[in-house]
DNA sequence: TAGATTGTTAATCGATTAACAATC
DNA sequence: TAGATTGTTAATCGATTAACAATC
């Protein structure tokens, strides 16, 4: 079977087959595209617990500043969701898109570095509402492995290679010293992980079918800088 | 004097007219060629570090996993910093960058909300020594107001208004909940604030001189869960 | 039916990459 | 000089917006 033959009637079908490279039905995904669709389903989930049980592609696009062309064209890319002249069920296209992100079930989520910024990450409870779990931390500091953080346990980072698999971790979340990152990307990696969100700010060397989102807080900050008058 | 006269043979000059709209000498610079110059800044620094004097394009490209045109086209916005033939000098391609970005001296930082990510954005190392510096913080719990944390004072939040002013205050870093964030932002807006850095799930209404960067933390995890085979 | 809004194609806009003359 | 690398223009690529026939 060639590549294309995935192509199948499901429109939201997954077709990934070039590592990194993320295609539905043939047609290429932008990045931007997905990080739309989870703020479309964050304001639809706004609505819904509004009352509101119907929109157009203009009124959700009005909510995020987003225009409504682009809202279709993006929905457009995984299948057909509205009524023409009528608009689109809330809560519909809601789960629709959750089921689209593979995020209508609990992702699974370990945390590597237990410093400030992981303690804060831990006791976020928005990701628990979004349907996010932190299953582990990890660090190497003894006074921390054992305990447990907001529900969390911590594990020394030498048990990454048996417990990530034991777990069934979705994604890692890395928040250590720029010094031990690549070593405990490694180490993630080696245990099967293939999603990682670092903050750590230095480029990390993966293999190809491993997807890493940079959340750099200092460059956010610096780039700001540029704006001021 | 139209705006274009304010084109200047001084090539890194800065004359942003327009709100919103940044232009260097008639051309406009798209927002990522800001935050590439800041990667670059930091990566110019470690090089630096490691006592290299000079680098071209492409070095500085490998290091970021960027194009080595793309490099040369970015620095191009703000004039010449190269020599043909040759390369860079690290140190003075990095203290013209950070020229160009305002980070040649102390950003001073305010942060409303001392909350969980509130707190481990106060004890980030990283940023002072990148070149930011928190001089308040705000809270409405009075448990929290009057102590300090991270050397940083914390304040309630009925002094943005006067502090934001006396404390000369760059920028305002937003971490509360998403019930305070419209009304702390009009605070800090009233109070002349012009850049915000909102890790708030939340869309901020703010005037055109006002720029608003966001960090969605949920956001990005969501879209990570898309890639997940 | 008349009005509204979708899904989709075409047009526009913007950003990235390639190519190369200029030049150190 | 010969070799290397810049700065810049042209070509490509990709993403956003406009327009409109299809259709509920």
């Amino acid at each position: 079977m060639s590549p294309d033959e995935s192509a199948r009637s499901n429109p939201s079908a997954r077709s990934p087959r070039i590592p990194g490279e993320l295609t539905v039905d043939g047609k290429k995904i932008p990045k931007a595209v997905i990080k739309r669709l989870s703020l479309y389903a964050r304001a639809l989930q706004v609505f819904s617990a509004n009352r509101i049980e119907k929109l157009s592609s203009q009124e959700l696009g009005d909510a995020l500043e987003v225009n409504p062309a682009q809202v279709r064209k993006d929905l457009a890319y995984f299948g057909q969701f509205g009524i023409p002249g009528f608009g689109y069920y809330v809560e519909e296209l809601r789960s629709r898109i959750k089921e689209i992100l593979g995020t209508d079930r609990l992702v699974r989520i370990a945390l590597i570095g237990v410093g400030n910024l992981g303690q804060a990450l831990l006791s976020y409870a928005a990701f628990r509402k979004e349907g996010f779990i932190f299953v582990a931390a990890f660090d190497t500091d003894n006074r921390k492995v054992g305990i447990e953080r907001n529900d969390v346990p911590i594990m020394h980072c030498d048990e990454i290679g048996k417990k990530f698999r034991a777990l069934a971790i979705d994604i890692a979340i890395l928040a250590v010293p720029v010094s031990a990152a690549q070593e405990m990307t490694d180490v993630a990696v080696e245990a099967g992980i293939t999603a990682i969100l670092n903050f750590v700010p230095v480029r990390l060397k993966v293999p190809d079918h491993v997807k890493v989102h940079y959340v750099d807080l200092a460059i956010e900050i610096e780039s700001l800088s540029y704006y001021l008058k």
